[in-house]
DNA sequence: TTAATTTGCTTAATCGTTTAAGCAAAAAAT
DNA sequence: ATTTTTTGCTTAAACGATTAAGCAAATTAA
């Protein structure tokens, strides 16, 4: 069973052609005749006939193949911007190489080792958390090969940038609190080096200024929003001699830990403390009681990111800039912070 | 910016030596000198050389790259397999292209063709619900690629398999209930034409005689275990005349559904109904009351699809034949099912 | 009828790397 | 001192496709 792979040679050898003319049948050219193409998919039917996509590939410098690289896949924003992007690219004759960098910086720079060594046509990625240095992304500008980031971005790169505008997502969030009444908001954040968890931030501390109230520094933490972590600054917060009344979380999961303390210790949610997460991850909607969050669009952020390579497939020079497209985000109100529905 | 990528020939030119010194230098060929072997690495790092993988890949024949096709990656199961996977590979060598079917047929035949014709060195897969037609796996085959199926598997087609022994693991579930005074225990299952769904009806059937306890073919269900499915499934068997005191779910995504019905009617479980899940998803351990659920041991089956895959790697000849991994899952008893933790 | 154009192919070079074969110089063995 | 072996390279042919250039035959134009 030593299958030998059918080739453009035997192919033009079962009909006594060129090699070439067999590659121009293939791609309707218009320097064949109709009988000779028909001919040619009809024995390459008949041959299984595969094109190796390395050869051509090498020759035309186009590889057809887009890398993206996430931090996990194991996230609902993240599957589903990953399906997104698939879906556009698909239509387009380019396929996708998922990689993951499970939020390490070593691990990203091995992901975009490898897709540069797969020659990749263009590269769409999702930062770790930890990454701080640029060199590695540099190096992919450097290819001249276009480079499309989405969610945990970097201005200094000078490339396309899609993400939601987190700062004026803060401002929801805590509209939407105050308006619930609460008046002592914390706020469990990520760590303040990754840009859109900085942006929270500062949405988070301009809008309680807006509003008049105090910014209390025992109320403002920084973590690497897991569950544990989550779990962990909740605990911080009720140890407080004045405890909050609500808690914004900058992502879903750490809203989840903070839900569970909130639960074992019989805190009543809203009522006591209200809760709000980010991200919309499907099991907010499936906990008890389901938790206010923030959409982030990843449908669309999937299919920008998509598009803007689409728009440099066809340059011979890429020549990017800091370009953002920038979507407003949602706030879906749910049960952990919804105290006017209970008042009906 | 017209960045031109550095060859193997730029090096060469560099030191007034062959091409063919540098590709043996960089790859450590005893017939080169020492000193050579560092000049060329310190030129090819000083011009930024990036072997083109295209190249070699066309010219030795391997292409160093596995495709994997899951489902989902937005599952905890498929993802954590997906790293255990990545680890195993990436340490010899190996990088692998990530790809959904999203649980379609058609798109399953996309990604195999995809793959095929990136020039993978090897396959892993995990079948679509969907899929029941065997004829692009055989294609897979018929290349000589080496084919390793985990989780959604397919006897007739006579390749290497890793998965959980489904039928034990029902046992395992009908054991714990009865243990816990359960007669009347339902089953939402998945479709039979899925070989592991099968496995668990038939492994639920078997253990209920060999309790003595009737099948009742009311308690029996087939659906594809989504959310919304077990919703649907689980106000099935409220509406029976007599409802049953446990429901076995052969998902974990169905059985969040089961709950949140049961949640909703006031229904209190696990006393007046236990429930039990299948695939120990983070959620599972998440909701109130946490559901009990089957660890499928997703580490472990990426690892040894991985290792079954490098088995191969040097044969130039594969000659695959059935050949099954199988390992014993593991019950996790948690609030859903446990009656006795309550007595105590 | 002859020139110009179009059609339908072929030839050969090329993409960047690997590798079999070969060959001179150096080192080791006799 | 001569033969054998080893060392350190070079040359050239591949891998399978694409593509520029070219050329004869068929078609159209003048």
């Amino acid at each position: 069973m030593t299958k030998k792979k059918t080739t453009i040679k035997d192919i033009a050898n079962v009909l006594n052609i060129s090699a070439a003319a067999v590659s121009k049948a293939l791609h309707d050219d218009s320097r064949i005749s109709e009988k000779t193409k028909k001919a040619v998919k009809q024995v390459a039917k008949n041959l299984n006939y595969q094109p190796n996509h390395l050869a051509s590939a090498l020759r035309s410098g186009k590889s057809n193949l887009v890398g993206v690289i996430v931090p996990r896949t194991n996230s609902n924003f993240f599957s589903s911007v990953l399906q997104n992007i698939e879906e556009v690219l698909n239509k387009e004759g380019y396929n996708i190489i998922i990689t993951q960098s499970n939020e390490s910086y070593k691990k990203e720079c091995d992901n975009i080792d490898t897709l540069l060594y797969t020659q990749v046509d263009g590269i769409i990625a999702s930062m770790a958390n930890e990454t701080v240095e640029l060199d590695y992304y540099e190096k992919v500008k450097s290819k001249g090969i276009p480079l499309i980031l989405f969610d945990r971005g970097e201005n200094d790169l000078n490339v396309d940038y899609i993400g939601i505008n987190d700062y004026e997502s803060s401002h929801l969030v805590v509209n939407h609190l105050v308006d619930n009444g609460c008046k002592r908001i914390a706020h469990i954040g990520g760590y303040k080096r990754t840009r859109i968890f900085n942006n929270r931030i500062r949405g988070y501390i301009d809008a309680l200024k807006k509003h008049n109230l105090p910014l209390d520094t025992e109320l403002l933490t920084e973590s690497g929003l897991t569950i544990e972590d989550g779990r962990e600054k909740m605990y911080q917060l009720l140890n407080l001699k004045k405890r909050p009344d609500a808690v914004y979380v900058a992502g879903d999961y750490a809203a989840l830990g903070a839900l569970q303390v909130l639960n074992e210790e019989n805190i009543k949610i809203p009522d006591e403390i209200a809760l709000v997460g980010f991200g919309n991850e499907p099991f907010t909607d499936m906990v008890t009681p389901r938790i206010t969050s923030v959409n982030q669009h990843s449908e669309e952020i999937g299919k920008q990111a998509a598009l803007t390579f689409l728009k440099y497939n066809k340059e011979k020079v890429v020549k990017q800039s800091l370009n953002k497209i920038i979507l407003s985000a949602e706030l879906i109100i749910r049960d952990s912070s919804n105290k006017k529905a209970l008042l009906t």
